[in-house]
DNA sequence: CGGTTGCACTTTTTT
DNA sequence: AGTGCAACCG
């Protein structure tokens, strides 16, 4: 590998992103701007020409997808053969944070076989913790203690220090809960996410050997989507940064949509400031979108007043322009986009794959999904219900867990009594309130349970039969490979015949377990399965079969598409009605997330919205969302009018003219490349009836047959 | 103890 | 509209 073949092909911004490697460095990289590919050849560059070891880089990306895909694409351009173990400091902040701590956790306290905690089981915990200090669950809401804990620990602040700067009874409330959750947490041996990031800051500040050691390691630091990074993330960098201060941080301000997560953009904004003499560097061309999607979204982030001033320009021409379509509601919507897409199908100039949808809320997903089975539009939904939150897969990794950390009380509740094995609340408090008092841990206390006085007899029987089972686990966790673990598991527990009730989501189920089974089976061992399991973020999945992708505007951050669709313009939807009592910055996060989800489209970008929608049962309207207004006049060409109301429903010309069509009709002579020629004699939608010469009669999908018009 | 029924709440976005 | 949970009954 020489220099010029990392080079070529990048424009001057981006040789300069690859070539300056010494000192602070600050990308600013507009949407569509060529981020990634500076980014992965300026590791290349490292590793090729500058002669560091890819042990040596740190690269954090937002995604466990973000890193696989940048690991492959490097691997590719060096020529790589073992892409598992390369460059094993890239990774999520959370994923990196784990094997640090793996290592070197003990220092400050966290055990060597600590387990992580995801949303739901954090929330559980503080329930828990709540109802043993007698707080009521009606007065303050588990959800909203558990975000002011995590705003806390995303801002470094510790129970005490909460406590000492609460004012109102209800603040001193939550410091309570925040520091009874820690306790019960920490008992547990489990990490929450947000812990995962300031028990590694802990570290680092507190034990200076081991903050050199890793600062003398990594001589080179990458952030990308720095605009996105919160003070614990901010914290963790400062730290680990060298006196080289060899650090290169990537972002866009314009693209900053996680604040309500402690993201904070003044970060990027702030970077000349902490690393003085940084070198910065705009990358300022857009190579993806067509110039009317980019004026338009251009206009919508132009309304906002914090922000950095930058001037994206493209270099390809204007392009169709962006279609704003009315609609009556919510099915309306989601019945003219799937149709929409099927007729770009079926005429072969687009894939589904060259399709997103994109929404708000996941809860608009819904009348997507039932219109495109409907019309038999292939499509997959990133996020929503992730596959690691359906409960039977939670079951599953809750028995692994707590095998794994059998002090883990949070777990040992989920599954004490699935399936049922007649263990009730009564029995279940009884059983902790002894463990609690001895020095068992879970699964000892199990196999011990007849020391106890406290329980009926037929509990004990049940209690020490879970306590075999868990054994069991445990000795199979030791001697055989997840999967196999897991399929014992299942079998052990009595778990296989559980799922299966006379409901229609049994089948499911089942899949699902099928599913956790081979995912297992790519893993080298359960802790490991465990880990990125937690970890593993709903835009991380990558099934790159043919078929439309429905997601949140947030999951769309970082990916683009030929065709974009964004559905539910409307105010109280984007700009969603939470911001309306909220600020004006929240506004403008709003905006953001709108410009984030304009520039995902390549070619074609389509805006609807309903003139009402359902919502929480309710039907309810409202107007057009501001930021189609925003966007300005030239480039729209808005369809179907907002003053048609109700009544508003494309006529057949109108719709053929945006989506030509050219459908099979009976009696069109046809090639089909595996039978020969035909005449269609039946049309279904897209199920064609073909006689061929041959004389055989085949039924065919106009999309997969491949059928020419002859 | 376990299942069922009815009521209340939901919908912001996620590592 | 769909889900989760609390209270009730068998």
């Amino acid at each position: 590998m020489v220099v010029m073949d990392i080079l070529a092909g990048l424009n001057d911004a981006q040789k300069q992103s690859v070539t300056t490697t010494s000192g602070p460095l600050l990308i600013l990289a507009g949407a569509g701007s060529g981020k990634t590919k500076a980014l992965t050849h300026r590791i290349a560059y490292l590793i090729a020409n500058e002669g560091v070891w890819p042990e040596q880089i740190l690269a954090v990306t937002f995604t466990n997808k973000a890193a696989r895909e940048m690991r492959e694409r490097l691997s590719g351009l060096l020529g790589q053969e073992n892409t598992r173990t390369f460059m094993p400091w890239m990774g999520t902040f959370h994923g990196i944070c784990v094997r640090l701590l793996r290592i070197d956790g003990e220092a400050v306290g966290v055990p060597r076989n600590f387990i992580i905690y995801d949303e739901d089981d954090r929330q559980g915990l503080i329930k828990q913790a709540m109802k043993q200090l007698s707080v009521s669950d009606k007065e303050i809401k588990p959800r909203t203690i558990s975000s002011a804990v995590s705003n806390a620990k995303n801002e470094l602040v510790t129970p005490d220090e909460f406590e000492s700067t609460a004012q109102f009874p209800y603040q001193k409330t939550i410091a309570k809960v925040y520091r009874q959750y820690e306790k019960m947490r920490r008992e547990a041996g489990a990490l929450d996410f947000d812990d995962l990031l300031i028990e590694t800051v802990r570290l680092f500040r507190d034990h200076s050997t081991v903050r050199t050691k890793w600062r003398d390691k990594f001589t080179h630091i990458l952030i990308d989507e720095y605009q996105d990074t919160n003070a614990a993330q901010y914290a963790l960098i400062k730290l680990l940064v060298n006196n080289q201060q060899n650090i290169a941080v990537v972002g866009d301000d314009w693209q900053s949509i996680y604040s309500w997560r402690g993201a904070d953009f003044t970060n990027i904004l702030n970077f000349e400031r902490d690393f003085p003499g940084a070198t910065v560097i705009k990358l300022e061309q857009n190579y993806r979108s067509t110039a009317s999607i980019l004026d338009a979204a251009h206009s919508v982030i132009l309304k906002n007043t914090q922000r950095s001033d930058k001037k994206l320009w493209t270099a390809a021409g204007e392009g169709a322009p962006v279609r704003v379509h009315a609609v009556d509601d919510e099915t309306a919507e989601a019945a003219f986009v799937a149709e929409a897409i099927a007729a770009q199908v079926a005429i072969g100039t687009r894939r589904y794959d060259d399709v997103a949808v994109l929404y708000r809320t996941n809860a608009q997903s819904a009348p997507l999904e039932r219109a495109f089975m409907r019309y038999g539009v292939k499509y997959r939904i990133v996020g929503g219900v992730r596959f690691y939150d359906r409960k039977e897969v939670k079951d599953i990794l809750a028995y692994l867990k707590l095998a794994v950390q059998p002090r883990d009380r949070m777990s040992f509740s989920r599954v004490v009594n699935v399936p049922t094995r007649g263990i009730g609340a009564t029995s279940l408090e009884k059983f902790l309130a002894w463990q609690g008092s001895t020095d068992f841990d879970i699964i000892a206390a199990l196999s011990n349970v007849e020391q106890t006085s406290s329980l009926t007899p037929r509990a004990k029987a049940a209690l020490a039969g879970l306590g075999e089972i868990l054994r069991s686990i445990q000795a199979s966790i030791v001697n055989d490979a997840p999967a196999e673990v897991i399929e014992k598991l299942i079998k052990r527990t009595g778990y296989d015949t559980y799922i299966l009730d006379d409901t229609p989501q049994a089948e499911d189920r089942q899949e699902n377990l099928g599913a956790l089974i081979s995912d297992a089976s790519a893993f080298a061992s359960v802790d490991d399965f465990l880990e990125e399991a937690a970890l593993l973020s709903s835009a991380d999945s990558s099934a790159d079969d043919n078929e439309v992708t429905l997601m949140t505007l947030h999951a769309a951050k970082g990916l683009e598409f030929p065709v974009v669709y964004m559905v539910g313009m409307e105010e109280g939807i984007l700009p969603h009605a939470r911001v309306y009592e909220a600020g004006p910055a929240e506004l403008e996060e709003e905006r953001r997330l709108c410009y984030v989800g304009m520039t995902r489209a390549r070619e074609e970008l389509h805006l609807t919205y309903a003139y009402s929608r359902i919502t929480f049962g309710q039907r309810s309207y409202q107007p057009v969302s501001r930021f189609i207004a925003d966007m300005g006049d030239q480039v729209l060409q808005t369809t179907g009018g907002p003053d048609r109301g109700a009544t508003n429903r494309y006529t057949a010309d109108e719709f053929d003219d945006f989506f030509p069509d050219e459908p099979f009709t009976s009696g069109d002579r046809v090639k089909s490349q595996a039978f020969g020629k035909g005449t269609v004699v039946d049309v279904d939608g897209l199920a064609l009836t073909i006689e061929f010469d041959g004389g055989t009669t085949k039924r065919l999908n106009a999309e997969y047959a491949r059928l020419e018009k002859i």
